[in-house]
DNA sequence: TATGAATGAGAATTCATTCAT
DNA sequence: TATGAATGAATTCTCATTCAT
């Protein structure tokens, strides 16, 4: 090891980034897990293979080290958000396009969740406190706002339609099943994780949604 | 104290049960609010008002507490449904019932919100252990099945619904608009809290749920 | 239970003395398994089936219990060295008689041995305290002296064996193998504790104390 | 402290062994003056010197402590055992200096008994784990066996001597002496401490176990 | 004589965090 | 930038013992 020759500063900054990194998805598994009062810094820093120091010195406390999950997950749902240009869909494409893109995101990134379900388990403190959180999400309202006004100018959406309201319900048709899915196959006796169940919900989903959108 | 009279032996016996109830409140107003992992027994006893060491007496360690704070709040829950009568009303009244009562219980139980959030953090292993909750659990689904069916022969309601998937629905719906809702006013930096967005929620949902189920 | 008529002053008796019985040979148990610091009053009263407020109301506290066990038990040991009859035998039949019945009565009251390790390690205060326990046990010392004095009257013996050292002897090469029987095991990788393993032990043990205590 | 120059590498690593040792001799300590059930981390920290978190830094907990005194003290026995360079004196001689050896050894280290003791009292669960004790033990017997056999050619031993039966006895000799010396001043009445106690109660050994082994 | 309820002091262990280098 | 050693304040849980009947 001391035979390396000391890396230049650039290189150094790139291991910083990349110690950083390392230590947030860390850091996400290990909240996403236990939530923020059941995660153990050390267990973090076992999971990066890292020295706890460095978490404290890079991140300040577990606190900070909860909001900058915080963050990144979002940062993360509304870039793929983003990259499925639903502005450039019709109206009902886009509105199918993302309830299928949210059950899929919830699905493949079961951590959002329970990340979320923490945040929310401290009232959100430290979103409140975040100002990139806010910046970072706005953008979903408006575009929702766009595609509903289009559909409607269109006359094949309803109007009166909330773009809020609606992404609430879009979200929590998927969240509310696939978040509690552990205590509702216990107290129906039903696997609720299989390829059919999937699909089946994803149908409902759909239907729902769209069924209320649509004019008929 | 002094002047009250020597209780006879069927109130002393009560005694032990009300020592285990007032904890039972206490507790799960602390994992309500704290969540498992960051819940604190101490705090338990003095919201009790009663010795730590008593809380051990009657319910072993923290998890079994945790989970007879579960079951305690979802007997609770499917008590106050099973009152709402719905076999006795009309299948679209019914519906519209269950959809209200949700959102209001939700409303105001926001601790069952946030018991259930820590059940899923869990993976809902303290009620897969608990076969109380299993049999406090299914009619409900069997009652729901059992509305479906009459709105069908009625010729009111459409017909192939999944009485578990609607449920989910129903719930999901005010789940996450409540559950979440301090994220989403510090996201989209509106306050979901104030009675006219609540009026406005349980419509939109009302419309959403019976939208899909009624025929037209 | 109510109606059974209440008992006569003589039967209580009865049932007080039982139930002390029960809790020191509960007690006993417990001491030997745990030592006195690992003993549980809890288990104690659990293995004696009886309320754990009455072992306080017998024994005052868990030290006196223990020293309440430790009287039992010498007193039983010196009672079945009693039941002997060492001085109508001859000397030489008589030690022998001495040697087997230490061993023995060490295999088959484990618990014995157990229990003088935990009166030692808190230095025998509990005994110190006892004046029962020195009465119960000086006569052996003065039997086994009057063996050794008929032995060396007979010619059989040599002269000038002090008492106390050959019983410390005697009892030592038997507890030493017994009491330490997992140790050895452990270190030395052979069971102590098969039946022919018992037997070379005896016979081990005959050899050395008579070879020691006759003229050859 | 502020004048001590700055350590260099290899002292610091060794301050990581300092701690441990100090821990490990305080440990020592109190598990022999209190066997492990009445042993406290409390106290074991304060008698260290260090934080109590240290131990469980560097030990885990209660029982690897324990089990890692046991090894040490075991170590030390043996390695004193070791020096006497047994097989190079004549088997009379060295089966002497053997029986002296571990009488001194006993006295001077009265903790060693009291761990030996605790060890069993836990059926040496604790060494069982450990692969180091059978390593460290066997030696002995291997040793204490050349010595029988060449007594035996040399024609002043007699044959058919288990090494294992004869270490068993020598220790055990000296063990119930000093192991149970409260015990028995208690209910014998007679002060077994005395340095004349001591010097009869070697003479006495040696005469039992040179007398067994020594052809005459 | 017998019991279930209740308690305070204490015990092992945990945890976020800081020190020193 | 990186690390192993060290710590104080909690935290869960235990235990002998007492209360009230």
């Amino acid at each position: 090891m001391s035979h390396t020759p000391p890396p230049i500063a650039e290189e150094r900054l790139r291991d910083a980034d990349r110690s950083q990194n390392t230590i947030l998805n860390a850091a996400r598994d290990e909240f996403a897990e236990h939530g923020l009062g059941g995660a153990r810094m050390d267990r973090i820093a076992t999971r990066a293979g890292l020295n706890k120091r460095l978490i404290y010195y890079y991140f300040e406390d577990k606190e900070k080290l909860f909001q900058a999950v915080l963050e990144q997950v979002y940062r993360h749902i509304r870039e793929e958000e983003h990259k499925l240009n639903l502005l450039h869909l019709k109206p009902e494409t886009a509105l199918r396009r993302l309830v299928e893109f949210t059950w899929n995101y919830y699905l493949e990134h079961p951590e959002f969740l329970t990340l979320l379900n923490s945040a929310n388990l401290h009232r959100a403190r430290h979103l409140a406190q975040s100002q990139r959180a806010r910046q970072l999400n706005s953008p979903l309202i408006a575009t929702l706002g766009e595609i509903l006004e289009r559909g409607r100018a269109e006359g094949t959406f309803r109007g009166g339609i909330d773009p809020l309201q609606l992404y609430v319900s879009i979200a929590g048709l998927s969240y509310f099943y696939l978040s509690n899915n552990h205590t509702l196959s216990a107290i129906f006796g039903r696997d609720l994780m299989t390829p059919k169940a999937h699909s089946e919900r994803l149908s409902h989903m759909c239907e729902v949604i769209l069924g209320y959108v649509l004019m008929n």
